[in-house]
DNA sequence: GTAACATATTCACATTTGTCAATATTTATG
DNA sequence: CATAAATATTGACAAATGTGAATATGTTAC
């Protein structure tokens, strides 16, 4: 494998780590939310709220729509089946490949 | 839900949000390897190879067993499952919840 | 015991990251 | 237009991170 996808790859999971972050998807992950009601459940600024969610909407896991005075945010969920099937087939020694090292014994 | 799972989780992607440690996860999910052998697939000096094993073996996401002068090491497969399980709890909107959020309209 | 090999640790450093205060921008409402 | 509300941006800063050079430690083979 090209070191691209393997860096891609990380980009996604290094936004995922981070515990904003996680809770701002779980919280979404069930409706769209705005940003005001989002930040209620969070003990954070507003400023930084901001900058985790262009964080979040740039990498492409997050949709948003702005609707009046408010964004609307909402999970991609195509982004976070891509997400979860890559981190699967990096975990698991299966034909369907993530991996193109050459590795005897290895089913990849 | 409380934020120290978030934390303990956020702390886990944290450790795949790197191309290096997703290459090295990549491989030693088809079989165990040598610190030796992993770093010929990788472009880093063996002082940094140690640093990122220590980090994936403190994570518990890493099995490694000293074996003469090698370390030998693989993929945990129940800190590897627990991960993907988190990760598809935190996606969807299922009662099998994770986030203890009370919100309108969410089934978890 | 000495040489060779595998791995770990220490040190230093540049880069990235998460945060907040302050301010700006955008939009609806009176 | 003036005010208020929602969101974005800028600037600053401390903390964390990834890296390699140099060195140390541990293990096998001769």
């Amino acid at each position: 494998m090209d070191n691209i996808a393997y860096s891609e790859l990380s980009k996604l999971f290094k936004i995922l780590g981070d515990p904003v972050r996680l809770q701002i998807i779980d919280l979404i992950s069930c409706k769209e939310m705005c940003a005001c009601e989002i930040l209620e459940f969070l003990d954070i600024t507003q400023s930084t709220l901001s900058h985790h969610m262009k964080i979040l909407k740039e990498s492409g896991i997050v949709n948003s729509r702005k609707d009046a005075t408010w964004m609307r945010y909402s999970l991609n969920e195509v982004k976070s089946a891509e997400l979860k099937s890559a981190l699967e087939k990096i975990t698991s020694d299966t034909p369907d490949c993530f991996c193109y090292a050459v590795k005897k014994g290895c089913k990849k």
